[in-house]
RNA sequence: GGCUGGAUGGCAGAGUGGUUAUGCAGCGGACUGCAACUCCGUGUACGCCGGUUCGAUUCCGACUCCAGCCUCCA
């Protein structure tokens, strides 16, 4: 296999450091919102990763943390007037009530920033005996940056390149403006924990270098997050942990695209952003899904209403391929199959190309539905391998039917009952030879987005794509 | 200003130094009462200018444009 390095900024064979076992750490959400598609996307991206390092016979560590201790956390809980733990539990319920339905798998562990301060405290402490952090006289600890000479190294950034950005901000606490807080000393009435520095709170960088050193060891494989993420939080990670163990923090970085809207990245800041919830209103959650992996996980999306439709469409194909076929795991011959199996794992052994997946599953696809009418005994393998491929990207794990009749929002028009009765009243209009009243019924139907489909079983519905 | 990516057919989106991506849409045909679904067939696509090469969309350099990071953001 070989897996992108942002690092390296190349492709790299990958070589876990236990033969057999892949540790790997995701930054995972701030807990003071719901999560929008940006967020989705990276929960889908790594999942897939998950997903198929395990059936390449990886023994996956997946440790994705939530920071549920911050000052935008704060700000929310105070101006909603509830409590920290209250926010903060209400929006990791709701997190896993989004991945759930997108059929994100849950990591293996999800450690929480409040779950580490004895961790971070320490690691802080290391780094105050090694001269790489200072206490200011403000009660907050910094980290000396001009200290690590690796610093800039993920993102083939000069210390001194960053001061004409002069963005920085200027902290008359600071030895110098490029050092970032490890420690925030608590104002009066805020949450905070006891330290050797005073009562405060951890910074955010800091945490996930606790945690994940606390969860893989000094050095461990693989290290995701966000596009947004490489700078400062993944070089202040790098900066803290190897300044603090004096080992190499991790071997491979991964980042996922951005999400866009309207060409702009989809953020918090610029406000353009769409929850995951607002979105599965209207739209099934494996379109969703479907949307994100469709892409390389690298390349950035441009999310719009027509590009959920593209992908209803995709999975329609998907679905009508299988529909009719009964099959289970046992039904998956090799010998019976095809190639499909070595073509799909080729391609996704290739820093798990997505997009060359799903064309080698459109090509099964048509070879099922040639088989579904030609050579019916190859149909149910290639049904069977299809949605075993599939699942492997977490997509075609639904009935067949489920997915083509839509969510009950989508068939409100009319009830399942109700379209049944019309097809039944069409079905006796044909038998007469009454044929223009047949086509009226099926183009009120059509107006209401439900399509017909005769075959010699008999007539089956479909719900089209949302207008 | 520094640093990253990107520019592929009507749209989405992979990939490759010489030969079909794939999906949607379009066109022709089969199937159908007519459709839909499905199947078969069908597209002189690789931002611009140079260079390397027998040959470049693919490698190298310049240019233009787009996006991102340098400040909280996945």
């Amino acid at each position: 296999m070989q897996i992108y390095n942002t690092l390296t900024r190349r492709k790299e064979p990958f070589t876990p450091l236990v033969a057999g076992k892949v540790s790997m750490y995701v930054c995972g959400m701030t807990v003071y919102d719901y999560c929008h598609l940006g967020h989705a996307r990276v929960m889908v991206a790594f999942d897939v990763i998950t997903r198929y390092l395990r059936h390449r016979d990886y023994d996956v560590t997946y440790v994705r943390n939530i920071t549920d201790i911050d000052d935008k956390i704060l700000k929310r809980a105070e101006e909603n007037g509830e409590s920290i733990t209250a926010l903060t539990e209400r929006m990791i319920d709701a997190m896993h009530e989004d991945e759930a339905r997108l059929n994100v798998l849950p990591p293996s562990h999800e450690p929480r920033a409040t779950g580490h301060i004895g961790d971070i405290v320490a690691m802080i402490e290391t780094l105050i005996a090694k001269g790489f952090a200072y206490p200011a006289d403000n009660g907050d600890v910094y980290y000396r940056v001009r200290k690590f000479t690796d610093y800039g190294k993920l993102n083939n950034r000069q210390l001194d390149d960053m001061r004409s950005g002069a963005r920085v901000d200027v902290d008359i606490h600071k030895e110098d403006p490029l050092d970032f807080v490890l420690w925030k000393a608590a104002k009066p009435g805020e949450a905070h924990w006891p330290s050797p520095w005073g009562n405060g709170r951890p910074g955010w960088h800091i945490e996930c270098s606790a945690m994940s050193t606390c969860c893989l060891g000094d050095t461990f494989d693989i290290h995701g997050g966000g596009p947004d993420l490489t700078f400062p939080h993944h070089e202040n990670e790098i900066a803290q942990s190897e300044a603090a163990t004096g080992k190499t923090y991790v071997n491979t970085w991964m980042h996922a695209g951005a999400v866009r809207v309207n060409q702009e990245k989809m953020s918090k800041s610029l406000g353009n952003f769409f929850t995951i919830r607002d979105v599965l209103v209207d739209h099934d959650p494996e379109v969703v899904r479907y949307l994100l992996v469709a892409s390389h996980y690298r390349s950035a999306i441009n999310y719009s209403i027509d590009s959920l439709h593209e992908a209803r469409k995709s999975l329609t194909r998907f679905y009508t391929a299988l529909e009719g076929v009964e099959s289970d795991s046992q039904d998956a011959q090799a010998d019976a199959v095809g190639n499909y199996r070595e073509r799909f794992t080729a391609v996704m052994d290739d820093d798990f190309n997505t997009p060359e997946a799903l064309a080698v599953l459109f090509d099964l696809a048509r070879d099922l539905n040639r088989a579904k009418s030609e050579a019916p005994e190859k149909a149910r393998p290639l049904a069977a391998e299809l949605k075993q491929l599939a699942g492997l990207l977490g997509l075609l794990q639904q009935a067949p039917q489920a997915f083509l009749k839509g969510t009950q929002s989508q068939t409100a028009a009319l009830s399942e009952t109700a379209i049944e009765e019309k097809i039944a009243q069409r079905q006796a209009a044909k038998a007469d030879k009454d044929f223009a009243q047949a086509d009226a019924i099926r183009d009120e139907l059509a107006a209401l987005g439900i399509i017909l489909k005769d075959s010699r079983e008999g007539t089956t519905w479909v719900v089209e794509a949302p207008q």
